[in-house]
DNA sequence: CCCCCATTGTTTGTACACAAACGAATTCGC
DNA sequence: GCGAATTCGTTTGTGTACAAACAATGGGGG
């Protein structure tokens, strides 16, 4: 069968673009993520941090005691995927988790000294992620593409 | 505690620099990816259809028909994934799949008279999709953005 | 011709990502 | 006060994403 994309272009209609995958931003944004994934498992330091524990960790950091939907809030994860980022968390000792003596239905959670001593080891490889990840780019793009990727986030 | 990014602002090192979540690419990577997956299942118009999936009948018309890990390397998807996204597809009847005489291991794929017939209705949302992720930039901005990202992906 | 090596597709296990539904607790409107 | 709406954290189900290990097949070099 020929492609649609080839009958389209023929069609009644000349407008019709072509829709090609690999100019498409979804599929652009998919392949950046996916690299930057595996630049931060490489250079995080700790085979077993993920991007989202560390972002996690992060903001416990920066904002001291929340509760979990806040963290959750703060770093854009959903309730539902918070809980298996604050499971694997708390197994290895890094946050901790007490009830919230003043609204019986939230959890506390904060850095433990374990938790604060791996963020403080793994920042600088942070950067260096991130520095890795705009690669090539001057710094000049590097403003310009953070500038309007926020636009888009 | 206090939080380790302003223990190090400081430190000894005057120069390293604050670790802000908000200004890492990486989370505005997943940010921006979160928000365009969100917009792809409003608007694609099929509830059933996902990105990846969408993207493999997408190259398999372009195609004509290839073997499964061939179809996973035009899409950047791995073969552990692939496998789930091609099974999802004939199950629902938008592709074939038949053994390769020529070579034992392989199976090839191809699109089906449904799975033809879904892209040509889905390919007109997937612009407007495209559009709606590019949000309020200009045309200058949406092509200096895209160049870019393409160069980080 | 045969052994080594690469490739193909599969499975298992872990980790995001989100919708949907839930019970429990809190807050808001009146 | 008190009933309705909201919020909090949890569970279940589906769909990416990838590492690692696997059997089967194919290709190439000696």
């Amino acid at each position: 069968m020929k492609p649609v994309a080839a009958l389209a272009r023929e069609g009644a209609n000349e407008a019709d673009p072509a829709y090609v995958l690999e100019d498409q931003v979804g599929h652009l944004l998919r392949r950046a993520h996916q690299r930057h994934a595996a630049i931060f498992q490489e250079m995080i330091g700790d085979p077993q941090l993920t991007p989202l524990q560390f972002a996690a960790l992060i903001k416990l950091d920066d904002l001291g005691e929340v509760s979990q939907n806040e963290l959750g809030r703060r770093t854009a994860m959903d309730a539902a995927t918070m809980q298996g980022v604050i499971k694997r968390l708390l197994a290895r000792g890094l946050i901790d988790r007490k009830p919230d003596p003043a609204d019986r239905r939230r959890v506390v959670l904060s850095l433990t000294d374990r938790g604060g001593a791996l963020i403080a080891a793994a920042m600088p490889n942070g950067h260096a992620i991130t520095d890795e990840t705009l690669g090539d780019l001057s710094e000049a793009e590097r403003r310009s593409f953070l500038s309007l990727l926020k636009r888009l986030a």
